[in-house]
Order: C-alpha cells, then sequence, then structure tokens
DNA sequence: CATTATTTAGAACCAGGTACTAATATGTAG
DNA sequence: CTACATATTAGTACCTGGTTCTAAATAATG
C-alpha cells in the first residue's frame, strides 16, 4: 500500500470513528506507531484528546446557541430528564419516490433519538416503544418533536418517555417509549484500555 | 466555607463550564487540588477528559442518522402475505459509539421494512405498531428477521404482521405491525412500500 | 482527652500523546 | 553501482491531567 493509499485509510478509518487510538490504527493500518504521527501530522489531524475537545467544545456551544444542522432530528431544546424537542424536515431521500410519503422509519428514528437523548444517563437505550402513526408525512414537511420524560424510576431503572410529533399543529405520529437508563454499570476495570470499542 | 458549600460551589463551577481543570478548581476554591480530587469523587463528576470524551461522544451519537439510501435489511425470502425473512448485520455506523450497542431505530427499520415488504400490496404503510427491544444487539452481529402475516382483512383492509428477529437463536426484537394496504389511497403513515428494493 | 472527619502532601503510575534524534529501508536519478 | 532523497521505524525525554495509595497534619466533636 502506498503512502498516498494510507493515508487515505487513515482519513476514512477516522472519519468513520474520530475515538480511534494511534494504537489502534497501527493495527489497522499494519505500519508503526510513529508513520501514523507522521501521517496525522501531515494530514493536520490532531490527537484524539484534541478531536474529543473540539467535538466537546463544538456541542457545547451548539447547545449555547441553539442552532444544530443535522438530520435526524435537530435538537433544539433538552432539557434533560424533562422534555425535549426536535425538528426534522422529510426530504427526498426521506419519501417514497412514487408518493412522497415519508418512510416510518424515519419519523420513528426522530422520535426514538429524541426519546433516548432527553434522558440523562451514560447509557439510555431502548426497550420497548408503542407507536402510532396518526397520519402520513409528506416531502418538504417539518416535524416538530416534542419528548415528555412521563416517569423516572431512579438511576438504573426505566423512564417513560411519551413523543408527539407534529407538522404544523397536526399530530402526525405519538409514541410512548421505555428508555433503560443503564446505572453506573461502568466496564471500567481500572486499566480502561481502548478495546471497549471494538 | 463548608464542605457541603464548597461541594455546592464546585458542581456550580462545573456545571458553568465542564472545561475546568482541578488546577483550576483548586485557584476558584482556595484548596488544595486533593480535596477538589475528593470532592469530585464524592460527587461522582468524572475528571475533565472524561467529560469531554462523554460530551463529544453524545453529539456524535446524536447525529448519526439512517443513512438515506441504505437499505434496511437484505430480504433473503419472501412469500407474499404469508411470510418473510431479512438479514441486516450490525456494522459501525449502526452503533452508539460508546458500547458498541445497535441504536434502536435500526432495529426498528428492518423489521418496519420488512413487515411491509411482505404485504401484497401496491403501497403499504405502517399505520401503527407495538414493539419490544428484548435484548440489545451489539456491533457484528446479524440480526435475522422473520415475519409472519396474521391476518389480513381484505384489499384495502389492515393487515397484521408479527416480525421476531434473532440474532443467532437469541430472540432481540419483537413487533406486532398494523399495516394499512391500500390499492388506491392510504391514510396513514410512515411505512415502507412493498418491493421498495431489487 | 481520644476519636473522628477533613484536609493536605507526596510519590508512583497511567493514557495518549508531542518533540526530537537517529538509524534503517526503499526508491530513484545519474 | 553509487549517491541522494524519501519513507519508515526505533527510542528517549517530556507533557497534561489525571488515578491510586499511603501518610501526616489539622480541625471538629463527643
Amino acid at each position: 500500500m502506498s503512502k498516498k493509499e494510507r493515508q487515505q485509510q487513515l482519513l476514512h478509518i477516522i472519519a468513520g470513528n474520530p475515538f480511534v487510538t494511534d494504537r489502534e490504527l497501527t493495527r489497522q493500518l499494519k505500519v508503526s506507531i510513529q508513520t501514523i504521527r507522521l501521517d496525522r501530522m501531515e494530514l493536520g489531524i490532531p490527537e484524539l484528546r484534541e478531536r474529543m475537545k473540539q467535538m466537546a467544545e463544538h456541542s457545547y456551544d451548539q447547545v449555547r446557541s441553539l442552532p444544530a444542522d443535522e438530520v435526524i432530528g435537530d435538537i433544539v431544546d433538552l432539557q434533560l430528564d424533562k422534555s425535549g424537542i426536535s425538528i426534522f424536515e422529510i426530504r427526498e431521500d426521506h419519501v417514497f419516490s412514487r408518493n412522497g410519503i415519508a418512510r416510518g422509519h424515519y419519523v420513528f428514528a426522530q422520535a426514538n433519538s429524541l426519546a433516548v437523548a432527553v434522558i440523562n444517563d451514560e447509557i439510555a437505550l431502548t426497550a420497548s416503544a408503542d407507536i402510532r402513526f396518526v397520519r402520513t408525512v409528506q416531502l418538504g414537511e417539518k416535524c416538530i418533536a416534542k419528548a415528555q420524560v412521563r416517569s423516572l424510576a431512579g438511576r438504573g431503572g426505566k423512564a417513560e418517555v411519551d413523543v408527539f410529533t407534529y407538522v404544523g399543529e397536526e399530530l402526525v405520529f405519538q409514541g410512548h417509549f421505555i428508555v433503560y437508563r443503564s446505572a453506573n454499570d461502568e466496564h471500567s476495570e481500572g486499566g480502561n484500555h481502548s478495546a471497549d470499542r471494538h
């Protein structure tokens, strides 16, 4: 593999998983750690900690100034363990081309993401959900999902979250989610070497 | 200042600026760095780097969405109006980076797609669903979803479809879907229509 | 007073690097 | 083939922002 190829690979790997350490990269690219570091320098890629810091600062800034710009729901308001609001605009990618109706799992994904995001816990996972698609969502419509935490049941238990999604004034989706909030079931075992990701 | 007061102050400072180091805290609170660290432990506040990591991962996970053109599940067997099987392998894109657990809406999307595909109608849309995530699915696992049509209720009515998703022998997800089948008109939200992939 | 809680100190160690020097491999042009 | 350049590997010292542990000094309290 040429240097150019390897550097392309490196860019690709880091784009796919910004949390990768140099040591992991040596395993994936089969070169020494010094080569990895030279490559990173040439490509202007900062070290892992700096990458994480930048992401954290970026999201922190965004939370403070509210605008966001991504796909499965821009979270515009978030009160942990209480409520949250996200906005998701249906684009061409999200609909059936023959009728312009949004595919259900996008609408679900917005609600699911919000239900999980609103829970203030290290690991929150959807346990079950009861959902209803009230009416179809059309291309170009803006879905506003509003989540309300209904019960919390202590740390490490389940939380209940209701999500209602509207287009304008109209209800288009409703869901009742049971979200697991995993307690500090930490797998830290003292020497947390980065194998926890793969 | 009492210990309690100081710890309240500490919580307040970190809430206001999560990027503060222990060293900075010693300057602000006028106690030794060991006291700061004891306080953090008692309050369960992780070190700066861990705080940044969590923020970075949180925002990173949130931005991840369903790739627009990605097909959720390969349908390997299909008997229209009767049953179907699809396979979907969990890749890096589908999991939370922190723990390698699949995000719920991907598992849902596979089941939803299959439930709709198995209905032999021009347009089939999910009307509602009752779902349960039985256990978490990990990175690299292969989800095999099996759909069974339970009732059909004639053309233009509702169909009931049960979907069970397995990893190996283990049940990981189950869902009961109500799917609208309308020959020409639609009046519900969000499903996949059948024959969505070739 | 003895006991307990609180605070401080110091050393060893860790991850995940940077910065720098130096040696070795591999090409490539003349 | 030689000479030079590029690419790769090795190794050391050092850095930050901590953890973990032991131990001592300093309150606070019954």
